[in-house]
RNA sequence: GCGUCCGUAGCUCAGGGGAUAGAGUAUUGCCCUCCGAAGGCAAGGGUCGCAGGUUCGAUUCCUGCCGGACGCGCCA
């Protein structure tokens, strides 16, 4: 909550208690629990309702017995006169709505300048440790789309709990012990023999792009390599192939703290430690000629296969192994971000941990899953990528539309909603991209500045003593306001891990300046009216800076 | 069949017990001798899937139904 919005809310908490007594000393125990509840005061949708409108007469109506207006005519009257309200009003079925004063509403000016970078931030996270653990592609392929929308995701979630005060940890894990490097390893093999002129059958389960055909050239040329030592091949293909998904990671603009390994849990023994615990936990039993849990125990549809007839795991074994390195990390909190496809798992991953009985809470680990992108170019669905053959990947994405555009449409919709990619909006360098949009506001901001022959730093300098009671004008009002609702927009993303809100906070905060930029001007002859304007510039500029910092996306000073 | 998620403007999607349900885009007008028109202003466009329930108040919460996506392997 915000400084005034908190202060504001301890004033009409004790109107109400006074409100209330007066019409009863009985009844405050069945209201104590409406008004401490301090969920009372919201920002209402019309401007003419005021800058915040109070609900407590309707919330309090039903314990109290009493009509809504009539507590609200007992609050007003409870209130205590106060600089930052110029009026309150009672309006519609028991609203107090509340019209602050000029200076009230610019006061968060000075504390933009104040924090700086810094702006919006809170202590949600008090200094516990996060890990976020995203795209963690299979290195058998060019990272796609969905891996672009994770990416997306999990580095504006990291940032977004980072300014909550989180420690965050970017992890990505590589499953390089499974079948599919099997079959990548099989089809760099059957290319490289073709190109060999050896006659080879293309394995069943092979991977067909054309960077296969490709690796298999340079593992032919840079190794003149033994087409039957699959490991050679093995290790020359998964490094290719990861080299690839870090240039293209690094182009994004996404940087991990730690690449965790699938094949160093079976090499430092994790698996099979996790396995002797389970069955020690007694939440095992054989059938079949295989290793079964009891998921069903924590609330899974079925019991699930560990280790298969055949001696080798599922792939839960080692995701069970792997979460428990986590949690002995001492991360206090795992966020997973996955393709809704993976939803299944979740129950199993948590059974295997709760079985262990180490004390893991029930939501260790927990997900952000994300549906489905499609990509769309004239009207149509686009489906294939020359390199990669079946889809669309990040490169081919960055490479048409830019990091930026790339990063913020990724973002920009709910995780759990299927949404359409439009390229040709995306690539529009024109009005209707929402991207230059919001880019453009700031690079208008930062010419304002320049024009003026002021800075950021010259205006917080001279925002203690500015005259801010001259900022009447409405759009003035409507950009106040949305400067100060930053740090809530930002506490509910955290809360909710969903970057989308910023997005959405953007576009509104640069229709506010686009609109107050066409309706006012800042230039003007009066010294203390620019004074004032300028500063509120300023400020807007820093607070979208910010935003779009925590999305990756840049705030360029001219465009 | 069971589970998770989703049905909101022509299209793409936000919102989520509160006052007249929003944005972008598309359509139609208007605004640069003036700090950047990559901008602004205005108009039209809605049974918030359907039906019950809870509530002073439901598009929002609950139940059922209809429609869609994705899971439900000794695949990962």
């Amino acid at each position: 909550m915000n400084d005034i919005k908190s202060s504001l809310s301890s004033v009409f908490g004790d109107a109400a208690r006074q409100a209330v007594t007066a019409f009863s000393p009985d009844l405050i125990t069945a209201a104590a629990p409406v008004i401490d509840a301090a969920n009372f005061l919201e920002r209402p949708s019309n401007a003419a309702h005021g800058d915040y409108a109070c609900t407590l007469p309707m919330l309090l109506a039903r314990a109290v017995k009493k009509n809504p207006r009539e507590i609200a005519q007992r609050m007003k009257a409870a209130l205590p006169a106060l600089p930052t309200i110029a009026r309150t009003e009672i309006a519609g079925a028991g609203f107090i709505n509340v019209y602050l004063t000029e200076s009230a509403r610019a006061a968060v000016i000075p504390q933009i300048f104040a924090q700086k970078e810094r702006y919006g931030c809170r202590d949600l996270g008090r200094g516990q440790s996060a890990l976020i653990e995203f795209v963690s592609a299979n290195p058998t392929g060019p990272l796609h789309v969905g891996h672009g929308r994770q990416a997306a995701l999990g580095d504006a979630i990291a940032n977004i709990l980072s300014a909550q005060n989180y420690n965050v940890h970017r992890e990505f894990y590589y499953n390089d012990a499974g079948n599919q490097i099997h079959n990548l390893t099989l089809s760099v093999q059957a290319r490289a023999k073709t190109l060999s002129g050896i006659p080879f059958d293309f394995p069943e389960n092979g991977y067909h792009g054309e960077y296969i055909v490709e690796i298999a050239q340079r593992y032919l040329s840079e190794k003149a390599g033994d087409l039957d030592d699959l490991e050679a091949i093995r290790s020359f293909a998964v490094k290719a192939l990861r080299d690839e998904q870090n240039v293209d990671l690094t182009a994004f603009g996404v940087a991990f703290d730690n690449f965790y390994l699938e094949s160093s849990l079976y090499t430092d023994k994790r698996v099979d430690t996790t396995v002797n615990q389970l069955i020690a936990s007694g939440k095992t039993y054989e059938q079949d000629g295989a290793l079964w849990l009891k998921t069903t125990d924590f609330g899974d549809d079925k019991d699930r296969v560990m280790r298969k007839a055949d001696g080798s795991y599922t792939y839960f074994v080692p995701d069970v192994a792997y979460h428990v390195t986590k949690w002995e990390r001492g991360y206090s909190r795992a966020i997973n971000i996955q393709g809704s496809d993976h939803h299944g798992t979740i129950a199993r991953v948590r059974a295997g941990l709760r079985a262990l009985n180490m004390g893991i809470p029930d939501a260790f680990p927990e997900y952000v899953l994300h549906k489905m992108v499609t990509v769309m170019r004239g009207g149509e669905e686009v489906k294939i990528s020359k390199r990669a053959g079946s889809y669309v990947t990040v490169r081919d994405l960055i490479d048409e539309v830019g990091r930026d555009a790339v990063r913020f449409f990724l973002s920009m919709r709910k995780a759990d909603t299927e949404f359409v990619f439009d390229i040709d909006l995306a690539r529009a360098k024109a009005e209707e991209n929402p991207v230059y949009y919001v880019q453009y506001a700031h690079a208008r901001a930062m010419s304002v500045l320049r024009q003026a022959e002021v800075d950021e730093n010259k205006m917080a300098q001279s925002a203690t003593n500015a005259p801010f009671h001259l900022l009447t004008r409405p759009h003035e009002a409507a950009l106040l306001r949305r400067l100060t609702d930053y740090s809530d927009t930002l506490a509910v993303a955290a809360k909710e891990l969903s970057p989308h809100y910023v997005i959405a906070y953007l576009r509104d905060l640069a229709s506010d300046f686009h609109g107050y930029y066409n309706a006012e001007r800042f230039i003007v002859d009066d010294a203390d009216l620019r004074h004032a304007r300028l500063c509120l510039v300023a400020a807007t500029g820093r607070v979208l800076k910010n935003a779009l910092a925590l999305l990756g996306i840049s705030a360029p000073q001219a465009m």
